[in-house]
DNA sequence: TGACTGTTATACAAATATTATAACACTAAA
DNA sequence: TTTAGTGTTATAATATTTGTATAACAGTCA
């Protein structure tokens, strides 16, 4: 199973913190698709947070695609291919991220540097 | 004065929106440095929201950079060139924002595309 | 003085986040 | 068939965040 390291004195909500490391997760492999998920008792047990926590970030990313339900297997990890939605989500995002750090005297070239180095950390994914 | 729209429907907090279209608003050059934002009374009067809810978007602005406080002009924009934290941040950003689209097949290039455009979109702001 | 700044102090309502128990329907294995 | 494990749902309680509402304060400027 992935490590998930919880930060107790993070400003982000808990179930968007899991969320956004279970999402980091796949990205990088370290839970495959077809994957199961620890179940939401177990992972609550182990981070030391409530059920309910664990139970809405499933909930999100069952809603935004990152993984199906089976009753039989609890969550399992399967992509929902709506990639027209995400690149509109994208697009917004990068709006303000991009004018926060054109600000910041950031230039486009060190932003795609960013990235670059993102993804190389990552160990290229693509 | 820029133009704010504020969508009401919208799961963003008033004031993060507000805080969003103003650097927006500055990376774009539609609020120039040392330029005065509106009164924290007049832009909520404007808006139709509360005067304490400019206010936070005015507080946040300032903690993070991007306004000064002057007793006679009230907020000016101001920039704190605060390079390597920003950088820090963004970093942090663009690793969920690319998990995220990388899990839905959006590849390193289309992510590269998707930037340039939103630079374009800006009017060429480097 | 008078009108305007941001700031601060309360108070309140609404929504959200988190925890806590408990039960339900379903599945898989003993 | 019992038992233990899924996610799901319901209810309740608490804490935090968000937004509004009044009101006052100290400083600035015409």
């Amino acid at each position: 199973m992935m490590i998930i390291d919880i930060d107790f004195n993070s400003d982000e909500a808990l179930y968007l913190q899991l969320r956004n490391q279970i999402i980091i997760g796949i990205a990088t492999s370290k839970i495959r698709i077809g994957e199961e998920l620890p179940s939401v008792r177990q992972l609550a047990d182990a981070i030391g947070i409530n059920m309910h926590t664990v139970n809405k970030a499933y909930t999100v990313l069952k809603q935004e695609g990152f993984v199906k339900v089976d009753r039989r297997r609890g969550a399992v990890v399967a992509i929902d291919m709506d990639k027209m939605e995400t690149m509109k989500e994208l697009r917004k995002d990068l709006k303000v991220l991009l004018a926060r750090s054109s600000c910041k005297n950031i230039s486009r070239e060190e932003v795609h540097a960013l990235i670059d180095e993102v993804y190389e950390n990552y160990g290229g994914l693509d």
